[in-house]
DNA sequence: TATTTGTGAAACCTTATGGTTTCGTTATTA
DNA sequence: TAATAACGAAACCATAAGGTTTCACAAATA
């Protein structure tokens, strides 16, 4: 039962708990509150995502608090990056062959024709 | 049973496909030949994968050629981006407090001593 | 001290996941 | 035309995932 960052994020409860305490930490209590699902449910994912790092949970009375790791989301960019770089630059090219038709007066195919501004990192 | 980018990823098979096809498209059968599980198990996965949009199956004959469509992955990317804003800015700090002290010449605290260089974006 | 609050863990259930073997179908090719 | 290659799909299996209810226990509070 290997964790890592992936399959921390996988489920989108774990992703709205992460949305949660990104920014402010909170007991454990108070994150379920926020849930339909039960306060035991929630405890779980909140364990999932402390085996795989992405929440630390600190006790404090009889409280526990937690706080999101934010960094361990590294190991998904990282993978992600190489390929985002790939699909942008596919984006670009196609971005500049558009422009340089457009300053052509050249007409553009209708296969290609621009929908969305193009997003550059 | 709501497929997406996140749920694609998660599992590293699937990860590992995307490693293969994402620079060169390839058939079914060549795909599953560098795993040691069951061509059938790897159909299974670019099945998921096609569901989620990651990769797009197009018939030739009688093989079937994957392409990886990279730009899926923008989902992902989206998600983690503010994230990696937060940590990359808690990153900046430390790394500016390090040189500070630096050109100070004061002396920096054992706990906080640079390891790695930090990434920027 | 008695009660409430916040939590962890166990037992259990249903469905999804990842894998297998087997079989049928359509293109190629000998 | 017969054999083989490349699939797709079905049936099946074990385990993981996500959920529930219930119980136990320590800390805070009335």
């Amino acid at each position: 039962m290997k964790r890592d960052a992936f399959l921390a994020i996988a489920d989108p409860t774990r992703r709205e708990i992460i949305n949660m305490i990104a920014f402010h930490s909170l007991n454990v209590n108070t994150v379920a509150s926020h849930f339909k699902v039960s306060r035991t449910a929630i405890y779980k994912h909140l364990k999932i995502l402390s085996q795989c790092g992405l929440v630390q949970i600190n006790q404090q009375g009889r409280e526990r608090i937690c706080e999101a790791k934010l960094e361990k989301l590294q190991d998904v960019s990282d993978w992600i990056e190489p390929y985002q770089k790939v699909w942008a630059t596919r984006l670009d090219s196609l971005d500049n062959y558009l422009h340089r038709l457009q300053s052509q007066n050249e007409k553009i195919p209708e296969q290609v024709k621009k929908k969305k501004p193009v997003k550059r990192t």
